[in-house]
DNA sequence: CTACGGGTTTGAGCGCACTCTAAGTCAAGA
DNA sequence: TCTTGACTTAGAGTGCGCTCAAACCCGTAG
């Protein structure tokens, strides 16, 4: 597989590709007889992986880490479980951050809302008068 | 309150809050007799909200948008409620990517874990063999 | 033969959100 | 009076994660 067609199966764009290679999020990929990267299906599962790890606000330098860790291979094992329970719980605290904010946006919502509701109400007051947009000017004024 | 003490209250430098007025995050200040910033204790809510929209992963520009409809006021709570629920939409789907991407992590420590696991069954196979520091050399070489 | 649609490299540029520097002002305490 | 420390401004610098440009090299179809 050529780096267009990794392109698209992995949704990164070619120059990604070239840039993690170059810092060495992925392995230095082989080359065939025109210098072009040939790519095996298996780097799918390694760049979905650091989809992953990228979509949890894992910074590309501690990737690095344990893309390094992989690379060593054997006996790596407890450092990168470490790693990535370390990373768990960071990612746990943020989405409790999260839900706990969207229940302040629930709440301000809601009181927009309400306002809105309230608006209604008073226009529903006056059933003759037609609501005006806002900033309208009253007929014949220049 | 001064620049200072309002720093240390809501948690931003100094130099954020000078940013964030400047930018127009934060209302302009009024400025006391020596041309320092002067504010009200009131400001600490709207940077507290602030807070939660960063927290949430709101860019500038759009929180930026949100302060001038606030700094409008009046006849801009449609607009300002549905730009919080378009956020809260996408804070939403963001919090299930996460809770994925944490069950993909459960995965893969669970297998490092079993790989552990299996390691340690092994030695246990071998009662008197003594375990070795990975890397270790044979007693006796220089 | 030539044009094209890929690919290659090195290195520069970009957008974001700060973060800091330099040079100056001011008020209060020793 | 002098020093200290907190403040002011305009503008430069930083770190991150890409993203793109320039100049070049291939293989294949017309």
């Amino acid at each position: 597989m050529k780096i267009g067609e990794l392109a698209r199966r992995s949704g990164l764009t070619a120059h990604t590709i070239r840039y993690y290679e170059r810092i060495g999020l992925l392995p230095y990929a082989d080359r065939n007889q025109s210098s072009h990267r040939d790519y095996d299906a298996s780097i799918l599962l390694w760049i979905e992986f650091l989809g992953h790890l990228k979509t949890t606000g894992m910074p590309i330098r501690e990737m690095l880490r344990y893309a390094e860790l992989r690379e060593r291979g054997s006996g790596t094992g407890a450092e990168r479980r470490a790693l990535l329970e370390q990373h768990r719980e960071r990612v746990r605290t943020h989405v409790d951050e999260l839900n706990a904010c969207l229940l302040v946006l629930d709440t301000k919502i809601g009181g927009y809302a309400e306002t809105e509701q309230r608006m209604k109400d008073y226009d529903a007051t006056f059933p003759a008068r037609r609501r005006k947009p806002v900033g309208a000017r009253s007929s014949g004024s220049r």
